[in-house]
DNA sequence: CACGTGACCGATG
DNA sequence: TCATCGGCCACGT
């Protein structure tokens, strides 16, 4: 009888953190950690992880703008979604060496500080 | 119910 | 930069 909460519950979560990952703009990417927190679940990266995983391929996502917190590319080297990260992210501009993105350059605080400061 | 696993994270050494 | 640790927690076995 607890199966029906439970599967709204994670359709829930699972529509909230979908919606953050949509939200990030073309060209720019954003943590787990920080996708999670966005979506209303702080503290539970490893939730979105999990949510990218089981979500459809076939749905238009842009999954692949969601890195580790220190840029790294999360999915494991040398895997098929590892290259078509790779390939999405250069694609639309992202500088991406050695599985890795330049936080500092290409995460969505560094919009909020030139926004707030007028850096760059 | 216990345990291992993992597309995680921040602090610490 | 790398290794470890404690925290987090859904899932499969």
């Amino acid at each position: 009888m607890n199966d029906e909460t439970d599967d709204e519950a994670r359709a829930l979560r699972a529509r909230r953190i979908l919606d953050a990952v949509a939200a990030i703009p073309r060209g720019r990417v954003a943590s787990y950690g920080a996708i999670a927190a966005r979506a209303g679940y702080p503290g539970r990266a490893r939730l979105i992880g999990r949510v990218l995983g089981d979500a459809p391929d076939r749905m238009a996502l842009p999954w692949h703008r969601v890195l580790r917190a220190d840029g790294r590319i999360g999915i494991p080297a040398g895997t098929q979604g590892f290259r078509e990260q790779c390939r999405r992210l250069k694609a639309e501009g992202v500088t991406v060496k050695d599985g890795r993105v330049p936080m500092s350059a290409f995460g969505l605080d560094h919009d909020l500080d030139r926004a707030i400061w007028s850096w760059g």
